[in-house]
DNA sequence: GGTGTACCTCCAGT
DNA sequence: AACTGGAGGTACA
């Protein structure tokens, strides 16, 4: 599919703009379908519930396009939406629905994925507590919040990130998107629904090969077949992880080809309500060893040691383990760092040579 | 159990 | 102008 000249991310250092960045400049201009003023409308969430820049273009999706300068845009299900936030004092979100046909369902829709029952300012003041680091780095980043995306769709997108970078990423997901039901155009981005299981199915791995895929193309179709073949179809399996525990979600995903941990950690807490999910890569396990287990500075990332970091998070965070991890793992991407350079980044260096 | 390596492709850095 | 090293890893020996 069509999209706007990437601003060339060599890693992901791009993932993660300045809040007030311009627009990406979409290369094809095309009419835009005005058939009748858009209707913005308020959301039940506040900004320091919700800042967009700080929860989109983090890595959490890859599906998301930035469509203004405090707007994204992306699809819900069947309903595609765009969310923005004035830059003034105005602390209000606005969500608008393109051509839906059932505005309820899509609010609906939205609050859900949006996670929006969860209070960050409840868990957040809970981090602080338990970790006065934590309200430091916090509180210059408000707003930074874990999605609750659909399985399916989170589980093919983690599947084409590994040993992968966002730019790559975002293309493969981009094609795996456009064999969905085509849903509208906004500011030069076309969206559409995420192919259903059956759809995907339909794909060979050479066809995704030809796309681009290298060697994730097996891990497409190996876990799209596994899918299918559970009893009462992959949907409702990947929904009942929802109720397992941690351990047993993980163990499930990693079933599947080319699910190993890292994905698997991902999926399940972006996906799944596993909220004491850590993903644990090179990022994170910076933070960890210059934060959390000084003690394990300098080693070698191993199978074991990722999950002494994660045990280390929930030992620290509790049951949100993945929330607070989210949110230091925004403060440490270089667009976040550069901003909190001359204040918190250096209470956390100092806080954890005090623990040394 | 802990280690090493191949795997697709793109691309920034030499 | 080639070339190499990595990139939110996983699978397999």
């Amino acid at each position: 599919m069509k999209r706007p000249r990437p601003p060339s991310p060599p890693s992901i250092s791009a993932a993660a703009k300045p809040p007030l960045s311009p627009p990406p400049t979409p290369i094809l201009k095309q009419k835009l379908q005005r058939t009748g003023a858009p209707k913005w409308l308020p959301l039940k969430l506040t900004q320091t519930e919700l800042t967009l820049p700080l929860t989109f273009p983090t890595g959490q999706t890859f599906r998301w396009k930035q469509t203004g300068p405090v707007q994204y845009s992306g699809s819900i299900g069947p309903h595609l939406v765009s969310l923005r936030q004035r830059a003034g004092d105005d602390d209000t979100i606005s969500y608008c629905l393109h051509r839906s046909a059932s505005p309820k369902a899509a609010e609906l829709a939205l609050l859900d994925f949006l996670n929006a029952e969860i209070s960050l300012a409840e868990l957040w003041s809970d981090f602080e507590i338990k970790d006065p680091g934590f309200g430091e780095v916090a509180k210059h980043l408000r707003g930074a919040r874990v999605l609750r995306q659909d399985p399916l769709e989170c589980l093919i997108q983690f599947l084409c990130s590994s040993n992968n970078n966002i730019a790559r990423i975002t293309k493969m997901v981009d094609f795996v998107s456009s064999l969905g039901l085509y849903l509208g155009e906004v500011e030069g981005f076309e969206f559409h629904q995420f192919p259903s299981l059956e759809r995907l199915s339909r794909v060979s791995e050479d066809e995704l090969r030809k796309a681009g895929f290298g060697y994730r193309a097996k891990y497409i179709t190996g876990t799209v077949s596994a899918l299918q073949s559970k009893p009462g179809g992959g949907d409702e399996w990947l929904l009942s992880l929802r109720k397992l525990d941690l351990q047993d979600a993980i163990a499930a995903l990693c079933t599947l080809p080319g699910v190993g941990p890292k994905v698997a950690a991902c999926i399940a807490l972006f996906s799944l309500d596993q909220h004491s999910a850590i993903p644990v890569d090179t990022h994170v396990w910076q933070i960890a060893t210059r934060y959390l287990v000084p003690d394990l500075a300098g080693a070698k990332l191993t199978l074991k040691l990722c999950s002494r970091v994660a045990e280390a998070f929930v030992s620290k965070y509790g049951e949100y383990a993945g929330w607070a991890q989210t949110l230091l793992f925004i403060a440490e991407l270089p667009a976040q760092k550069a901003l909190l350079q001359s204040s918190q980044s250096i209470q956390l260096v100092k806080s954890s040579e005090k623990k040394k």
